[in-house]
DNA sequence: TGTACATCAGTGAACGCGCGTTCACTGATGTAC
DNA sequence: TGTACATCAGTGAACGCGCGTTCACTGATGTAC
């Protein structure tokens, strides 16, 4: 029997399905991507497509899961590398959001998009699964920043008055918000303008000014 | 002839279709948004519609630009009376946001959407025109807060070092976020509470913690 | 006041196209004994 | 080592449906003289 750690069965159509799929839903939205333009795409026929997602409703579910985990795992990283540098909770954080505005910084062209704002924008496209794994992936970005400035703020109390889940969503809000208006006005240095902002707020919540 | 204020013309079939369109683009994105489902929710045939409109795209314009008319006017009505209650540009502008974030906590549902965002997140459906209102339209709220924030940082030297224009399309940013958080977590609450946020962000900024 | 014409707000039938999905089938590779 | 069978990664043709759009036409209301 094999492995259970073998997830990474490298099926490359399959993931070069994803990738245009993931491309064409960020420009166009779900309802305008045609299977028939992705297995073009993919130079296999679209019954090959049906071998791969049962129905187009399978490949979305595919489409998010993957987007979110990718996201989780880019985000660990980036806090953890601030927190390495850094043994303090705020500073650690401080650093971390420095490195994201950063690595947003670097991208040439305007982000592509955030998935969850896009299905967020269709959801009566989608079945009640999705949009609760979408809900659920907010969520948990919720709860991951409120434990961190809870953590915060048991070595800085608060200079300003501020709900602790409210700050964690806005970092949600702002990041999601930002790539919206980093797309529409062509600007790709506006999230990463953004999200040095936010973090001018937390050392003003945390520090004073 | 006739006076060139009379742009108000009465015609109810018309309004009731963008009413129908708005609601259901928000829902579903704009390709999921067939005429026919407007044509049988407003009582007409399919042909009724292609007299009001050319085609789907002039509903797509037609639908912008009376979305962002009427953002537009709302806006107005409330920094408007931020500033009678009060003659400094400061306190007045904070009065403003408390009335935005009280009305967007008396919605008894989670707000229905912003059509920037939907549109943004569809642009390959639309033409470059309809791509520039919506760029301008943005480009315009942050001119707008640009210059309030000039005002305010005349008579009240910032204590935390910020650009005023990204300060300007934080704004924009925390509405667009916020909504779309909202709409996903399906809390009602959650972009007035941003924008309580956004608030105590100017506060600190201008007037220190 | 009556008649002629124009405009408004649609109707109803028809069009061609592209979409998502199904089905029977296939050639290449892997595994059991 | 040879044979039988199973699985993988698709193919190709066909389906029915709903979509946006066009076209010739219509009844009701408004306007000119």
């Amino acid at each position: 029997m094999s492995s259970l750690l073998a997830t990474r069965k490298d099926s490359t159509t399959r993931d070069r399905l994803l990738d245009l799929a993931e491309a064409a839903v960020l420009q166009k939205g779900f309802a305008a991507t045609s299977i028939e333009e992705l297995v073009a795409g993919a130079a296999i026929s679209r019954s090959g497509f049906f071998y791969h997602f049962k129905d187009k409703g399978q490949l979305a579910k595919a489409l998010l899961l993957r987007y979110l985990e990718r996201d989780r795992a880019i985000l660990d990283d980036i806090f953890a590398r601030g927190d390495a540098l850094n043994d303090d909770p705020l500073h650690g954080f401080l650093v971390g959001l420095r490195l994201f505005a950063e690595m947003t910084a670097s991208l040439p062209e305007a982000h592509p998009g955030c998935l969850v704002a896009s299905i967020c924008y269709q959801e009566q496209l989608f079945d009640r699964e999705i949009r609760d794994i979408n809900r659920d992936a907010v969520l948990a970005w919720r709860q991951r920043f409120r434990a961190r400035f809870d953590a915060v703020a048991a070595l800085y109390p608060p200079r300003i008055e501020v709900d602790l889940d409210d700050l964690a969503d806005m970092a949600s809000a702002m990041v999601d918000g930002g790539i919206t208006l980093s797309k529409t006005l062509r600007e790709p240095l506006l999230l990463s303008r953004q999200v040095t902002l936010y973090r001018a707020f937390i050392r003003a919540v945390f520090l004073g000014s």
